[in-house]
DNA sequence: TAGATTGTTAATCGATTAACAATC
DNA sequence: TAGATTGTTAATCGATTAACAATC
């Protein structure tokens, strides 16, 4: 049976699924938008958000038009209104209560993380596997023990979690996220985590990021020391 | 006058550039090596450690040609030979020591981190502008004067730079770092920052990661909630 | 030898850039 | 109106995948 006879015509409406990359850059953009209202700025363009982040002014365009048409022809973009537009694209219009797994070092940096608030993430609920940790409280969030993960998870209705467990605990807790019914995970441990499909990742893995500047570092002077 | 006649002829010296897509890869290579080593397995090939990441085989091989003939056909890849080769690659075959600027929530964090170590990378130095931190000692690492950071810097032969101060302290922190002759900076602040031409630069935007999650988790379902 | 898997070339696919009519 | 800048199409560029001879 020949599939391609029964595909539907290219419609508009089964719009083109979006680059990973366009909706990395359209954080930058915002970022970068953000940063324009701080200094005063109403208006901008796709040449000027370009050059600050070394993109093409084509490319500034082409990323927004993947979602609407933003822009002013012979103005360019309304800092303000283009803000509240990615921030609606990207779901941080509204405010995402996060869970956070593990209160370790890196775990507590987290949780005194400034910089979650204003973007549009709450760490709500904080779970370890310590007993000394669990009861505590860290900057004001309460730690629970992990057999409280999925109670917790449905009161405050929990989509996002954070995992900053060691590597061997990784895969163990996030299938207890998967399980609980958490839709994504921020991925801190430096291991490969299988989810399910439905489950969305993003992984930062700190060691790795100073090996790709390890690496451009020694492109620099090929021969060197 | 006709450029291309005076060009050499291609020759392999010439290297084709690496796409920082391969090399980013080559860390994930390299961390599930590790992996395999750790549970006793002596070889892999292509199709495994592409489906355990995602990739395809013919990805995994053609990343590895960008750099040399490291298997064996009908073998595949010894673990420990690769993990070797690509961590000569990566630079990380030796330890390089790192400076850390800001010792706050998160720059406390990175300190205490156990995974910088085993990747080939160690906090040497620790800097901050607050009096209160300086002279302080955490995990064995002193805090000093960001005046004394070119002297500093020059003893321990840094050239990489941990930047974990707020967005507004970020690009003079910046500029300090590359007037004491730091090569590469791994930026935590959530800013863009701007550097010369030959200083590296690798960003970490903890908020915008999870932007990127929260645009993945909405775009599995439509039209929810 | 037969089976497996590499390294590499050619074909495909997707993403970026250039160009320009439309518009403020 | 003239000047600036958008949104969008077509051209270019680069990255991924498929295919296969070479090799263990």
């Amino acid at each position: 049976m020949d599939e391609s006879k029964h595909r539907p015509p290219k419609s508009k409406a089964s719009s083109s699924p979006v680059p990973k990359a366009v909706v990395s850059r359209l954080s930058l953009y915002l970022r970068e938008l953000q940063h324009h209202v701080r200094e005063g700025q109403e208006t901008t363009n796709s040449g000027q958000l370009g050059a600050q982040l070394g993109f093409t002014d084509a490319q500034v365009r082409k990323d927004l038009a993947y979602f609407g048409q933003f822009g002013y022809p012979g103005i360019g973009y309304r800092c303000d209104e283009l803000i509240k537009k990615i921030r609606i694209i990207l779901g941080t219009d509204v405010q995402w209560p996060v869970a956070l797994i593990g209160v370790g070092n890196l775990g507590r940096a987290l949780l005194g993380y400034k910089g979650f608030r204003h973007q549009g993430f709450r760490i709500a609920a904080a779970f370890d596997a310590n007993p000394k940790m669990i009861g505590r409280t860290i900057e004001e969030v309460a730690v629970s023990d992990l057999a409280n993960l999925s109670e917790i998870v449905q009161t405050h209705n929990i989509k996002l979690g954070l995992l900053a467990v060691p590597a061997e605990a990784a895969q163990t807790a996030a299938d207890q996220l998967v399980a609980v019914g958490i839709e994504g995970i921020l991925n801190f441990a430096p291991v490969t985590i299988s989810l399910p499909e439905h489950v969305s990742q993003v992984g930062i893995d700190l060691a790795i990021e100073l090996e790709q500047l390890s690496f451009a570092v020694l492109k620099q002077r090929p021969a060197a020391d």
